[in-house]
DNA sequence: GCTCATGTTCCCCT
DNA sequence: CAGGGGAACATGAG
């Protein structure tokens, strides 16, 4: 699921059950997802620690607490579940106790990962390699990153070095919406294209966060793109999938110019 | 048994 | 150096 709006909607499960709460302990921590501290590490550093405002940055999300920062990518299984209590779910890779319940950090396959900064360039040394998170990207600065790139259009847009928080659905989709072919060169893109594509990846985003989700709207790319013999919403022509910079990419080739 | 899955990284080519 | 292709990671679901 997580694609930037699926973290947002993480951020505000986090914000709502942790934010302002003291840590009691740690428990069930799945070594193989540490990238950057130990089991005891990790439990050691949060026990009794206070968190404050999670923040998202792309699709990573960053939980300080008390000097110390927990940062969480949920690859392409991850989520939270809210307990009360109860037996250890198989998924639940770290659990994070409160007094009034367990936030539970449960990832299937165990893409993505935990990450612990104990200090300001820890935080920014992990941040770095993510570009600017999609939402706070100006229309200007759009044009800038589009510029003499020779990959893909497909490929620029999930490339989270150039900015953060598209994954393979947004990325079909605001393409879809715009009507351009997600095989174009980045920069082959005319002034009212770039327009137009940057006007619907905002839209994307901006309808998807609510829900804290990609939703399968009847009229967007998403609700068609699951079924395999999918129709285009729009003009009804068989929609056509096809791999673009190594994902399964779903477009209208009637439209998408 | 086989294919595919909302992500990222690494290696080898071009 | 910039990109593309493919594999790997781990675990299902259909």
């Amino acid at each position: 699921m997580p694609e930037l709006p699926d973290v947002e909607g993480f951020r505000r499960t986090f914000s709502k059950r942790a934010k302002g709460k003291r840590v009691r302990a740690v428990h069930g921590i799945d070594s193989s997802m540490l990238r950057n501290t130990s089991p005891q590490g990790l439990a050691r550093a949060l026990k009794g620690k206070q968190f404050d405002s999670p923040e998202r940055q792309g699709k990573l999300l960053i939980c300080p607490a008390d000097g110390v920062a927990l940062l969480l990518h949920f690859g392409m299984t991850g989520t939270f579940v809210w307990c009360a209590s109860g037996p250890r779910h198989d998924h639940d890779r770290m659990t994070l106790v409160f007094d009034d319940g367990e936030l539970r950090y449960r990832n299937m396959r165990k893409f993505g990962g935990i990450w612990l900064a104990h200090e300001q360039r820890e935080l920014e040394q992990i941040r770095g390699r993510l570009g600017p998170d999609w939402q706070s990207v100006s229309r200007k600065q759009f044009d800038g990153l589009l510029e003499r790139r020779k990959a893909s259009l497909k490929a620029v847009l999930m490339n989270q070095a150039v900015a953060a928080g598209l994954g393979n659905l947004t990325a079909d989709e605001a393409l879809w919406q715009a009507r351009i072919d997600p095989r174009r060169k980045a920069s082959s893109l005319d002034s009212s294209e770039r327009r137009i594509l940057y006007q619907k990846i905002q839209k994307v985003l901006r309808d998807s966060v609510p829900y804290g989700l990609v939703p399968a709207k009847r009229t967007w790319l998403t609700g068609a793109r699951g079924r395999r013999n999918g129709i285009c919403p729009r003009c009804g022509a068989r929609l056509e999938r096809e791999t673009v910079a190594g994902r399964t990419t779903v477009f209208c080739p009637a439209e998408q110019r």
